[in-house]
RNA sequence: CAAGUAGAACAGGUCAUCGCGGCUGCAGCAGUGCAGGUGAGGAAAGUCCGGGCUUCACAGGGCAGGAUGCCGGAUAACGUCCGGUGGAGGUGACUCCAAGGCCAGUGCAACAGAAAUAUACCGCCCCGUUCCCUUCAGGGAGCGCCGGGUAAGGGUGGAAAGGCAGCGCAAGAGACUACCGUCCGGCCGGCAACGGCCGGAGCCAUGUAAACCCCAUCCGAAGCAAGACCAAAAAGAAGACCAUAGGUUUGCCCGGCCUGUCUUCAGGUAGGUCGCUGGAGGUGUCCGGCGACGGGCACCCUAGAUAGAUGAUGACCCACGACAUAACCCGGCUUAUCGUUCUGCUUGCAAG
RNA sequence: CGGGGUGUGGCUCAGUUUGGUUAGAGCGCCGCCUUAGGGAGGCGGAGGCCGCAAGUUCGAAUCUUGUCACUCCGA
């Protein structure tokens, strides 16, 4: 991704649960903090509730693959933790796109008029 | 053709676009960019065993604890595998078995039953005695405070002192006899487990060791977050620099101590590098072996991440896609799994 | 990577050590009594293949092995 890292360690998604705001639907919770750098920071938490090693592994990649499409979107400087809903395991890329797409703009942290050209 | 049985292989494919982790090459001071090539499984899973490797411990032996348990072999090793033996199931191919020892000792066996490791409740028989019948041989019925024999029959139970048939007897009993079984001894075959044959028995006597236990064999402990190296930091040691700033020791001076600066050593946190993948490795072929497996030759190199890489979209085909993601590495076991293909063998039916 | 614990009526737990006849307790549920009615109280009742599968034993919730799920601890 070009313009974002990963979040790594236990503290920075302890900082982001702490100090951002969520929402959440059927599939995915967004938590979104500034970060007062020049790029995002993106953690994507799937839980053991959630499946197996080979689930847990597709959901992380379904919804690192919509951030990546759809990364010039969104706006910068901001650390985000998204995590996977039991729900998502039985879900395909479109629906995870969707849910992806849906949380950031009750975050307000993209640019409409691109999403609705999208 | 149908049913079954044993074994083996495969685990969606192709194309296009976008994207990810190593590697190689080129460019660049560097961040990085471009190109090429490569990138999960039969179970990668569960972590149930075994080994390698690493660190620690260790003269040798024993106890404790744990594991294994018919015999022989394979192997680095195993609780795995192969070949046998015995037993169980199946018409059969074939499958399954924790399969050493309760005459070393101890424990336990509810309920039922007269009695559970020793027993006489009913029954059967003998003896004594009373009464009745009587053809004077005997027969029948009752009694025995505590007379005796018997384990055939009854019933209980998982189990009641081998089974069955005969002989025998007052009634009975391996008391005796044949067969079967069990145990003991001998001979033969086999490396052995064991099998076969012959002879004998005082058939002295339940089950349970996945009850304690006994016997035989094996096991030092921990695990790649093992461990090795580099190394900010924090705390430490030694030395030097003060003709020196501050504090303290006594009012002052010298001297001492602390703070200071530098060097060296030690230390090992954050972080980094190694361990990290060429190996009890694969594929083919030949040889030895019934086989597990072993040996020779040729060829091949096939993930190595470190919050952790395989995905998305579109098209077509088909069987419409199951289970499941390496984390030091191997050998097994167990469990999950939509299905497809092939081979050996068995049984049944039909036809030739 | 290593180690431990738990699974029993709808819920919370006994019983497992040392196998034994029909597995108990409380709360909940159902019926009846009581009340004008409800609650409380009293009486009675239903509800369990003891997580699953094999095995040992005459007999298994209990013993053994395998397996599944949940959970805790250490590095």
């Amino acid at each position: 991704m070009r313009f974002s890292e990963s979040l790594k360690k236990t503290h920075q998604f302890q900082s982001v649960y702490q100090g951002g705001r969520s929402y959440a639907d059927r599939y995915l919770v967004m938590y979104v903090k500034p970060n007062g750098l020049e790029i995002n920071r993106i953690g994507i938490s799937v839980s053991k509730k959630v499946g197996n090693s080979v689930v847990r592994h597709r959901v992380a990649r379904l919804v690192r693959e919509s951030y990546r499409l759809h990364e010039s979107i969104f706006n910068s400087g901001l650390d985000m933790v998204i995590v996977a809903r039991p729900s998502a395991a039985a879900v395909g890329y479109k629906e995870v796109e969707g849910a992806l797409l849906h949380l950031a703009k009750l975050h307000q942290v993209i640019r409409i008029f691109l999403y609705m050209d999208h």
